[in-house]
DNA sequence: GAAACTGATGTAAAGCTTTACATTTAAAAT
DNA sequence: ATTTTAAATGTAAAGCTTTACATCAGTTTC
């Protein structure tokens, strides 16, 4: 029933502790500079009265919040949640906090968040939707770092993977193993990472001169499209031997849709897949792909983010995380 | 080069409309008790010097943060990362920012989040790691929810699954469906939910007078040990046949292990999970498993999280969220 | 013994917004 | 025409911390 008897200020530390505000203040921020004696004293008071800084007040006085602003396109995906995790990993360890949004991909909501950056909420970004409305004016001098996803027209630091080599590298593996008639599973066309996973796939293919047998296929990166995929290959294109499918969720579903259909993988057709989920290799067959580490995605990122928030100048980077092929149990040699 | 020419404030603002600061702060926060000329020139004012008003000199006169802290086990499991998938959709829809943190279990690290609870960087919290150190004390006037796991003495609001209610129901499932030998695999012996699960598979087998025939074995939500619960059972429990895992990552690591010893789900053994995560329904077979609604779980959490913080009396209440028995491809009929 | 220095602490302003209260102006009521 | 009421706006304080600068008391130096 009774109101909080108010929160206590610094100055009621001070209070008890008979010194003044400045010296409560320099004793939580500078203990070094007062002696060890009002120290002490000090400490104590706070502790009995159970005082803790007002964040508001510190924000308003430092002109800082410590705070970073994560945007990603879907919070309920572990692929993002996984970056998610090295962003506070390293924010934990630098005692910033993190303010989070879900953009949905859409741009105004996006927008709305960005706020933050602006209203003082937040000191710097961290962008993993592959978006940034109006990417080239406004963001002049605020620290943004985008993950994954490139953003067209930003100018910041990046760090991701570099999906073309890689996506050229899983293809060339298909190769090596024999394969000479390999399709391609894409991701939804507007997606940067879907491109950059094509252009490496045609440059594989083109290069080893087997670009007249193989095809692509539209996809979304959801397994439904896998699936559909399969249906189409059995249909159409009963040639192909083996699949490189722009990411596992596709992978899965196509795998799926053929065992169900009696086609064995790898016996019948190898796949594989990129980004190594979770699930990649707790399904069955295991699925051959490319890791991603986005735990350490995230951590560089941040790191990132608070030296280009800490040193004023700081010139944009591109940073690229080492990705590595998982050989399991979804692609075989053929002679 | 140049150094930022000084964020505008609301002073500014007033000076190029001719008005003083406190309508510039009416036009923005109670616009209808203002004139519409004098709204539309604030209006103009604020928008031609991009005017956006300071978070932390908000926070410190209102005395509040319009933000909510966030703590979970684990940001990279999906689990959680689909609670919290609804909460930030309640959240963004009431303007209100999310603070995150990945308590990793660690006591000290969730204390040093809910300090954020005293600072007054976050008004109200919400609890998915099953623990809040010194539940007793302390948090009296704090507005707290805790979700999916109970916290033991924490008298504040909970929203969840009635966790041996759904257990009983998936394990009489496989009793309707003629199984009379059946065992459970359990999640980490000191997991409440773990003890609720399997207190309702206890009382399922108990009511059916089947207790004799079954088995518990213990287990730790990873899906090795659903695999090497299977060949536990392979090797010592022939007679079984259903099992009741206590999450889908051992379900399907169990399937997968017997898989690949041939021995086939459903027809030999049959196996229901729990929780219905993301790839339950891609792996095939697909598990059948009771589907918390985890988006709705978070949903409910911050309404329920946002009226507490808003009204200011409001006595803790349970919620549960219902849940449903998914039918799919690993429980079959027995005679 | 005076001057210069060092170390510890205090004083007071600044940081920006909101809001209770006061004031002004115009319209309505008498 | 005077008084009352209502609407619109202004004034100034409060919210809490940090920090530049000032002060004070010892030490050291010559």
């Amino acid at each position: 029933m009774s109101k909080n008897p108010k929160r206590p200020t610094i100055s009621d530390v001070a209070k008890l502790a008979g010194v003044s505000n400045a010296t409560v203040s320099r004793v939580l921020q500078n203990p070094e500079v007062v002696s060890a004696a009002t120290r002490k004293t000090v400490t104590e008071a706070v502790k009995s009265i159970g005082y803790r800084a007002n964040t508001a007040a510190q924000m308003l006085r430092r002109n800082r919040a410590n705070t970073v602003l994560v945007i990603l396109p879907d919070l309920a995906n572990t692929f993002f949640s996984e970056i998610l995790s090295g962003i506070e990993n390293v924010a934990s360890e630098a005692n910033l906090t993190i303010l989070i949004g879900n953009s949905n991909n859409d741009s105004a909501r996006c927008l709305s968040l960005l706020e933050n950056l602006w209203n003082g909420r937040a000191d710097g970004a961290l962008l993993l939707n592959g978006a940034l409305p109006d990417a080239e004016d406004r963001y002049e001098g605020k620290p943004i770092v985008s993950i994954s996803e490139t953003i067209s027209g930003f100018l910041g630091s990046h760090v991701g993977t570099n999906n073309e080599l890689a996506a050229m590298d899983a293809t060339q593996f298909l190769i090596d193993m024999g394969h000479r008639k390999i399709a391609h599973i894409s991701g939804p066309k507007d997606n940067i990472l879907s491109a950059q996973r094509m252009a490496g796939f045609d440059k594989a293919v083109s290069r080893a001169d087997i670009a007249a047998n193989c095809i692509s296929i539209d996809g979304d990166f959801a397994s439904s499209t896998g699936a559909s995929a399969a249906t189409n290959l059995m249909k159409n294109h009963a040639e192909i031997t083996a699949v490189f499918c722009a990411n596992d969720e596709m992978a899965m579903g196509l795998v799926s849709e053929l065992a169900e259909n009696g086609i064995g993988v790898p016996d019948q057709l190898s796949v594989i897949g990129f980004d190594d989920i979770n699930f990649a290799s707790i399904y069955r067959p295991s699925i051959t792909t490319i890791r991603q580490d986005r735990f350490e995605m995230g951590r560089k990122a941040m790191s990132l983010l608070v030296s280009q928030i800490t040193n004023e100048a700081a010139t944009p980077v591109e940073v690229y995380i080492p990705y590595k092929l998982m050989e399991r149990d979804t692609v075989k040699r053929i002679t």
